[in-house]
DNA sequence: TTCCGTTCGTTGCCCATGCAACCAATACCA
DNA sequence: TGGTATTGGTTGCATGGGCAACGAACGGAA
């Protein structure tokens, strides 16, 4: 069926096939795990990826500079810059000037930030572990063995961008 | 040091620990890999990702439409049009009407996309090959199936979005 | 034939984000 | 001390990409 000419014809040579090239499918499956968590991010709480990173790293630390935020030179710092921007305004993070180097602030969350937390952070920990259910305990730690050295290497081959930002 | 009140302290109870939580470590990933590839796609060639995975898919099929671009749902149907009306301007791909069916249009790489595909493919693999070099083969069969079922499950928790585009 | 519902693809609008330039404060060094 | 380089952080600009509304074409039913 169809047009009398060339429908459909297999390629000359197929070099590459993307659902086997691996980036790709890491890029498939993040962004899988990342749209269902921003639903819960965004539609139930207002908030961006940026932001939930920065209020789960307050989470953590209680008190953080900006530039800590994103230790491992995943976020852009003017990102960090308009998610704090954006949490303080609403009124979930608050800042307080460092009196030993004044360029930097130190970064908390408030109560209503660390409440917005508390509710969150169970939500996104439940996708997490819903993710995870189809692998046996012994499989997620492989998982974690094999992100670990991939990301690792990741770090090698990706140089002047995500990593050129801190050092 | 520091300053004598609050400085690092741990917090009350930190419930994620980001960098143990699969999605975060996921994105890191990929968005580490993406980065290293989409260098190569624009500085040497340039191409955005999206561009690059329609060339690498009609460099697998020769003729498909707009619409077989995307089958797993992973790039939005307005990111595909934009892709493929830039790769039409820059003469790398070429649209033939469908005569069973005028809604849709067939596409296919001109010889300058089929040589830029050539050209870029064997590079996009090699970064691939360098990634995965940091596994055993048994490492790299075990990191395939565990992505395979990773992305099962994802698409199950990520429903209207990624996923009800298609259908 | 004429409706109605659906599908393919494009486009206007808007927001998020990366980049680069910039300001302010500090560090280093002569 | 002064001068330069470096670092933390913000902001203007341009671009990429999502969303939703739209137009065009098809399918089915009366």
């Amino acid at each position: 069926m169809a047009s009398g000419s060339a429908a459909r014809k297999p390629a000359p040579e197929p070099l590459v096939v993307l659902e086997d090239f691996l980036p790709y499918r890491l890029n498939v499956l993040a962004g899988l795990t990342s749209s269902a968590l921003a639903q819960i991010y965004a539609e139930r709480f207002g908030l961006s990826i940026p932001a939930w990173r920065v209020i789960v790293t307050l989470g953590q630390y209680e008190c953080r500079t900006a530039r800590d935020m994103a230790p491992d030179g995943v976020m852009h710092k003017s990102t960090v810059s308009r998610a704090v921007a954006a949490l303080e305004k609403r009124g979930l993070v608050k800042r307080r000037p460092n009196l030993d180097d004044r360029r930097e602030e130190w970064l908390a969350l408030t109560p209503q930030g660390r409440a917005i937390y508390e509710a969150v952070a169970p939500e996104a920990l439940a996708v997490g572990e819903r993710l995870l259910s189809v692998l046996t305990p012994r499989e997620q730690e492989t998982l974690s063995t094999l992100i670990d050295k991939l990301t690792q290497q990741a770090r090698l081959l990706a140089p002047q961008d995500a990593e050129g930002d801190e050092a």
